[in-house]
Parts: structure tokens; C-alpha cells; sequence
DNA sequence: CACCGAATCGAAAATATCTTTCATTCGTGA
DNA sequence: TCACGAATGAAAGATATTTTCGATTCGGTG
């Protein structure tokens, strides 16, 4: 039989130590090692040139490339960038394991990875808990609103400037309070129409509950962010928009991945403001790009 | 001999994308031409010769060779190889299933599973791409500083408190500034040993990087966490972290990712120095966690 | 044991591919 | 508009791959 093998790179890992096996008995000895060198450590050879091969295997050029022939490549080049994706297979086959905590002895780079990787399980976990009608709610209110204020404290305190900035950029009237006095100062202001956010992962905080109650007593529409759903803060809350809580470990304070998720769900706040406001909010956000346009030095090339 | 291609796991061919996109900015618009069409077709680019490429991008070989450097292999029979490579993991892969942008009548639904898949997609470039060499170092210095000082303005001066909070949990003692005169009030203060970090996106926020020059002229390391590796900012940096930049679009401003990718390089930043004072890191969140129970009322219900 | 022929092999030439150089072009700011 | 520097591609130069071809080995045979 002709063998057209029309063998691709991304053919499966096995099948070239397969075919090494196979075709063995019809190569030379010189080839066999060649084959062989190859079969072993894939990513190793593809780092070889034709030269490089030949001298590891104790042959020469020419037999590199009758191997390479013989194994259905036209060439070494070929075989060699089939290598590379071989190797690069192989790698992503591994298991990231990254199923333990973080250690105080895990090397840097096993942080970053496992920190990703927590960050975007957190990601996933919320967009998959949020309560898309309660945040449509949330968004209606936020678009019809005269104005709103915005309630968190420490870790969450930054989320909430971070939606109010948002949100002034589209033109919205927004505020964030993070001292509790002023907070419930600017709460009884609010009227109906008004909206107030609480973002607190806890749900407990006092200082950010209690201008919360102010507003929705006096007919403000609130929404509370938080990760636990039965908490204190929910009781004035006409919406609720639940956040992820993830294992809290000793390296990794709950603050990290509540504050991801927070992130998340006012990012999702926000474009849904602005995708209801689309007439101003689109100018609204070129106008402040193009502002801020002279407080950047031209890049350096 | 050639890099070792280490790519480390993430979204399968992201980190070229990625790459692509950090370092666009930076390209000539011929090279953007290359860089674009090995970005959108990893395995028909690895088919081609320099000559080939440079035929199908209407450009010239050297400028082929030009861009491999620039994305960082030593020349393009490198970067053909880890094309292979990108090509064959590709394959082997699942396709990411949402390419679209945020349309303006995307239901919210919609909004949250795009921005989820966005942002998690952001921290698996912002992983793979960062250096852990200068990751190591930038812990290394905050480890062992007599003070730290942050910059950052606007979104990034949000990060920065983040940073600073977290420090000032375990211990440390850092500020965050984000008044640019204040700013740089405070880091004529520094000298060798302390450090000062500056967050910007852009890498060419005046305001922040005045601060960090002042900081880098006095002795103090130098840290800069920006999305453009050969910005302004960098020329006063001893240490730069590079943050991922995703492609901008209408309703979704860069800040948004830029913001994803800054914080979790500043987590990564937290837990590195956390491990090496573990020592004292350990009480002090728990002291920290401790002193903030009594403000929390017991969760109703 | 000498000889032959075929298979095997590698040195080196020939070719293809990649890299560098340098003159030209293009874009930009004065 | 001019002058300057950056960007670009043509072509020379360097490397890698492929081919050629003669030398060597091996097994069989007289």
C-alpha cells in the first residue's frame, strides 16, 4: 500500500511514537537512532537544527532528513515544526494542579497562576449566581434615577467609588460615601425615584446599613450588593444582587475574590446603563476620553 | 539557542493574541499588519516561509524578522516554531465559544456572560504574561522597604488603594497617592530602600510618572504596573510588571480590563510579600480581621 | 580469502531560507 | 515648504536544509 500519510501537525501524541515503532524495522541504524532521539523527547529535537540532530545522534544531515522523509514529512523542516506542536501539546495535557491553596513556600510563579485561576473561578461562579432580572431592575432604576448614592467601606468602599466613577462618566448624578456620618447625611436627601447601593460582602456592616435604611425609608430605591443573601442588609433592600464567596485560605483574604466579584456585577450595572442611555452615553464617554487626552505625554516608541 | 517556550497554561493561543495587543501600540504599522495576521491565523502563518509571510502581509522579510523580535523570539524560524505549537494546542483545544463584542441590545444576560468571559480571559493574559523574575524582585523590595509609596490616578488610583489597604493590613507601611503634587511631596522622601510604585494604564500619565521620577532620582526601587512595557513611565521604573490590554470596545472601556489585570498583579504583589513575612503577615490579618468583628452586626436570620 | 554488488552513509555542493545592511521613502513637526 | 528621523523593502550576507555523489560497509559468492 502507498502510505500518503497526510499526516498534519496536531496529530494526536501517541501516533508519531507509533510510527517510529512501526516503520523501525524498514530503517537503517543511523535512522533508527535519529527516529528514536526523537520519539524520546520531541520537544528537545524541535529546539535542534538538521546539524544539531545529526550531531546528537552521531549521524549526519543527510540521514536526518531520510528519517524525517521516512516518517512522512517532506522535509526536516516540516517534521520539525510537527515536533514543536507536539511538544506544546504534551505541556497543555499537563494538569495545572491547581486544586491546593496557596503555600508560604509555593514559588512566585505558582501564585500568579493560582491566583488567576481562583480569580476567574470566581468570575464564572458569579456571572453564574447573578440574578439577571433583579439586576435589569437594578439597571432600570439606575437609568431613571435623579440620583444616586453609592455606600462600602474599606475593600468594597473602592468598589463603590469605582461604579460611581463609572457612572459619572456616562453623566449620571452618582456619589460614593464611605464615611458613615456623611453617608446617612446624604441618605435622608434621597426621595423616591432616587436610588441607593449598598455594597458590603458581609452583608452586616453597620455604616453601610444604616444609610441604606435611611434611604429606603425615605422611598429611594435600594439595592444591595452583597455575598450573603439573608444577611441584615437585604431587609432594606428592594433589589438584591448577590456576589460569589469563595474559600477564604490564610494567604487569600475573602476581600480578594469578594472584591472581583463586586467588580463584576457593577461592570455588568454599568453597561447596562449605558447600553439604556446609548444616545448620551456613547458621547458622553468620547468626551471624557478625549479630555483626559492632553494629560497623556505622547507614548515613546 | 531558542527560548524556552514555557507558555504557561491560559486561554490556548490567548497569550500571542495578547501579546500582540500589548505590543501593537508600539508597531509600526507594517509590523501591526504581520503581528495581525500571525495573531488571527497561528497555523496558516506557521505554513509560510519569511518570504511567504511577507508576501501575504504586502510587506517586506525584514520587517517579518522585525516583528518576531519585537513579540520576543530571537528571529522568525522561533517564532514559526511556537506558531506550530500555538496551532496544534489550538486544535486539540475547544474553541472559546464568545468572540462578539457588547452590542447595545444584547439582553443583560447576555452582558454578564461577555463581561465574565472577558475578564477572565484578561487575567489569563495578565498571568501568562507577567514576568516573575521582576514579580519576585518587586516583592523582594516591598519585603524588605522602610516605607512604599503608590501612584495612581483615576481607576489606577483605585488599585492603588487597594494595594495600600492590604499592605497596611500585614504590616507594612505604605500610602497611596493620587494628588500629584502631594505626590510628589512625599517621594522627595524616599531613598534608597524604600519603594514607590506608580499604576498606569497608559504608561504615560504625567502626573504619576513625575512622582515615580522624583522616587527613581532620590535612590527609592522603582516599580512600575503598566499595560505598555516601552512607555514613558518605564524610563523611571527599576522593575516593570506588564498588565494585559484587551481590545476596547465601545461599551466597554479599556479601564475595565486594564482595572482586572492591575489588581490582580497587585494581589500577586500582597501574597508574595505576605509568604516571605509570614511571620508577622499571619497575626496581623488575623489582628486586622479581628479589630473590624465588633462593627459588623451578627447576621440576621 | 578475494571479489562483487548493493545498501548505507556522510562530506560537501547546491539550494532554500533566514538575517542584516543600507539606501530610499514616508510621515511629521518646525 | 523644508528638513529630519523613522519606517520600509531590496538586496547582500549568513545559516539552515536538501541534494548529490563518492566512500565505506556488509553479506554473499566463487
Amino acid at each position: 500500500m502507498t502510505q500518503d500519510v497526510k499526516e498534519s501537525f496536531g496529530s494526536p501524541g501517541g501516533s508519531l511514537a507509533a510510527k517510529v515503532r512501526t516503520l523501525a524495522p524498514s530503517m537503517t541504524r543511523s535512522m533508527q537512532r535519529v527516529a528514536e532521539a526523537v520519539a524520546d523527547d520531541p520537544a528537545g529535537c524541535a529546539a535542534l537544527t538538521v546539524t544539531g540532530l545529526a550531531e546528537l545522534t552521531g549521524t549526519s544531515e543527510a540521514t536526518v532528513v531520510r528519517t524525517a522523509r521516512l516518517l512522512g514529512y517532506p522535509g526536516y523542516r516540516d517534521l520539525r515544526l510537527a515536533l514543536a506542536g507536539l511538544a506544546a501539546q504534551q505541556q497543555s495535557g499537563r494538569a495545572p494542579a491547581i486544586t491546593t491553596d496557596i503555600a508560604v513556600d509555593d514559588p512566585i510563579a505558582d501564585v500568579v497562576a493560582k491566583l488567576a485561576y481562583e480569580e476567574q473561578q470566581t468570575l464564572a461562579d458569579t456571572a453564574a449566581g447573578l440574578d439577571t432580572v433583579q439586576l435589569d431592575a437594578a439597571v432600570t432604576a439606575l437609568t431613571g434615577a435623579r440620583r444616586t448614592d453609592v455606600y462600602g467601606i474599606g475593600a468594597s468602599g473602592l468598589v463603590a467609588q469605582d461604579l460611581t466613577q463609572k457612572l459619572l462618566r456616562i453623566g449620571l448624578i452618582a456619589h460614593a460615601h464611605s464615611d458613615p456620618h456623611l453617608a446617612v447625611t446624604n441618605a435622608v436627601q434621597l426621595r423616591s425615584g432616587d436610588v441607593a447601593i449598598a455594597i458590603t460582602h458581609s452583608g452586616s456592616t453597620g455604616d453601610v446599613i444604616e444609610p441604606l435604611r435611611a434611604a429606603f425609608e425615605r422611598g429611594a430605591t435600594t439595592v444591595a450588593i452583597t455575598g450573603r443573601p439573608d444577611s441584615a442588609v437585604t431587609q432594606y433592600a428592594d433589589l438584591v444582587l448577590t456576589t460569589s464567596t469563595s474559600r477564604e485560605t490564610e494567604l487569600r483574604p475573602a476581600a480578594m475574590s469578594s472584591r472581583t466579584s463586586q467588580l463584576l456585577v457593577v461592570d455588568c450595572l454599568f453597561v447596562g446603563v449605558a447600553q439604556r442611555t446609548y444616545e448620551t452615553a456613547a458621547p458622553a464617554l468620547a468626551a471624557s476620553y478625549e479630555a483626559l487626552a492632553h494629560r497623556h505625554r505622547s507614548a515613546s516608541r
